[in-house]
DNA sequence: GGCCGGTGATACCCGCCGGGTATCGTGGCG
DNA sequence: CGCCACGATACCCGGCGGGTATCACCGGCC
């Protein structure tokens, strides 16, 4: 099964349309028809249930489509990874969610510039659930992910600290005034709804809550008066004016965890995390 | 970047010798030689160091390889997983060391076989280190796994149980009689070396010990009165005449898991997994 | 009911690339 | 010094990837 296959496959299973894959793929409708029924003929099995009118996926097209997305960020980090390799300057590529771990990552990087052997560290700020694809398909060496939230499924990790959570008010709200809150008390505050977060396509389940993209913009909002958020206990460290924390005492913890590809612990990277570690 | 190119290039560095690389990959030389030239030419990365005499990784090859390889496995899974999951016959392949935990096992078929919605289950036996590649090739779904002898790097895992560690003598050895022992004790025994078990690559190290290749062949070597194994309590209920099992006191607990490659969790390795951590 | 539009499949052509054979260039070694 | 081992080069062929034009099918609409 050569890649290209693969690319088409998923293109066309993400799509469910010819014409549409083919124009994203930047060829032709009918060679991409070619190269699938070529694909379905020498795997003996039937990937879509064409219609004249639709497309849709089989079992085993759904299997493929999983294990392909997978497959080819392998391929991409095989690439990404050689080119970077061979680029004489050797840095390293950390990832970590925006406005997240603003109180340690700061840390982190001073502590591993003053390493011996250390090298440039680039950080790379993204949405939730990015982190984990970034690092599969080669575009990020090592992520600061937060348990419970981010999937460490398939990753290296070691854990980091372990914090509560507290819920972020604008300040003088009545509730600020308590020493400390439960999640009940603030899940469905007038006026105030906790955000929504981005599913992993990218698109937001409807409901009350602002849609939000970072940290950044969630505190913003809240400074605004129109959001309340539950985030770790490190936020309070950076909270400017305008915004309160109270602590939340049954609020599940979030642990800091350091994460890596497996199989892919070069010397720079080794380093970094026993600093990770040691912190 | 196409996989035929990656299995070239993989051929070539594991070989380091254009002309064997060709003949183990089925095609004559020249091809290869201009395949990895435009593999290089495409990357714009040198990969490997020809003189006129010898083939040389350079440390983007490296890379290439270890990566490369690990695309390989991830673009067979594909192709095998979905060959499964249209037959129809959707079994589970379970793959564990020959010889190991030869009394959970059992145990976990007839639970999981009892369970509603459990499908046949493929017993894969192998050597140690080599599960890990059957489950990222896609040749097996979920394995038994025996920390800290085998990686868990990049696999999803529940831990099942945890046991400390025997040496298994012939009976009739003085030091039979004594209640429990330490590692030191064993390590140097006259005329029972420990034994040696083969490297990743199929190779072994030197040293005193057998070569032995798995529980089975160890049992009987040490029954023969050739060798003494450190193995896991749990092989004394298995362990036939000729054989006596001593405690080690300091000897590293042994942790067996169930592993699974992640984003695989379909319905009836769900049910498997649940099964052996409610075991 | 007949026409239209959208969709995937088919037909046909071209150029490149993968593969083969024959041969070269070069450096190590007897 | 000459042979040999080995990778590179030259040249040829067939198949495959890609394009354009067109067909076949069917839902919807007037």
């Amino acid at each position: 099964m050569e890649t290209r296959e693969l690319r088409y496959f998923v293109a066309v299973a993400e799509e469910l349309h010819f014409g549409r894959a083919a124009e994203r793929l930047g060829i032709a409708q009918p060679p991409l028809s070619r190269a699938i029924q070529r694909l379905e003929r020498r795997l003996g099995v039937t990937l879509l249930e064409r219609t004249n009118r639709s497309v849709a996926l089989t079992g085993a097209g759904r299997v493929l489509l999983r294990e392909g997305r997978a497959a080819l960020d392998a391929v991409s980090a095989a690439d990404r990874r050689t080119r970077r390799a061979a680029c004489a300057e050797p840095g390293l590529v950390l990832v970590t969610k925006a406005g997240a771990s603003a109180e340690l990552l700061p840390k982190l990087l001073d502590a591993y510039a003053a390493e011996p052997g250390a090298v440039p560290v680039e950080v790379l700020l993204c949405g939730p659930g990015e982190q984990e694809r970034l690092l599969r398909d080669g575009r990020a060496d090592v992520a600061l992910l937060h348990r419970p939230f981010d999937s460490t499924s398939g990753l290296d990790t070691e854990d980091l600290r372990t914090e509560g959570q507290v819920v972020v008010l604008p300040a003088g709200h009545p509730l600020t005034t308590e020493p400390h809150l439960r999640v009940a008390d603030v899940s469905a505050l007038p006026g105030l709804p906790l955000p929504r977060w981005p599913e992993p396509d990218g698109t937001y389940l409807d409901g009350p809550g602002a849609e939000v993209r970072d940290h950044v913009q969630l505190l913003q909002l809240v400074a605004l008066g129109r959001a309340a958020a539950v985030l770790p206990e490190s936020v309070r460290t950076h909270l400017h004016e305008g915004l309160t924390a109270v602590p939340l005492l049954d609020a599940p913890t979030v642990t800091t965890v350091i994460a890596w590809p497996p199989h892919s612990r070069s010397r720079p990277l080794a380093t970094l995390i026993r600093t990770a570690t040691a912190l």
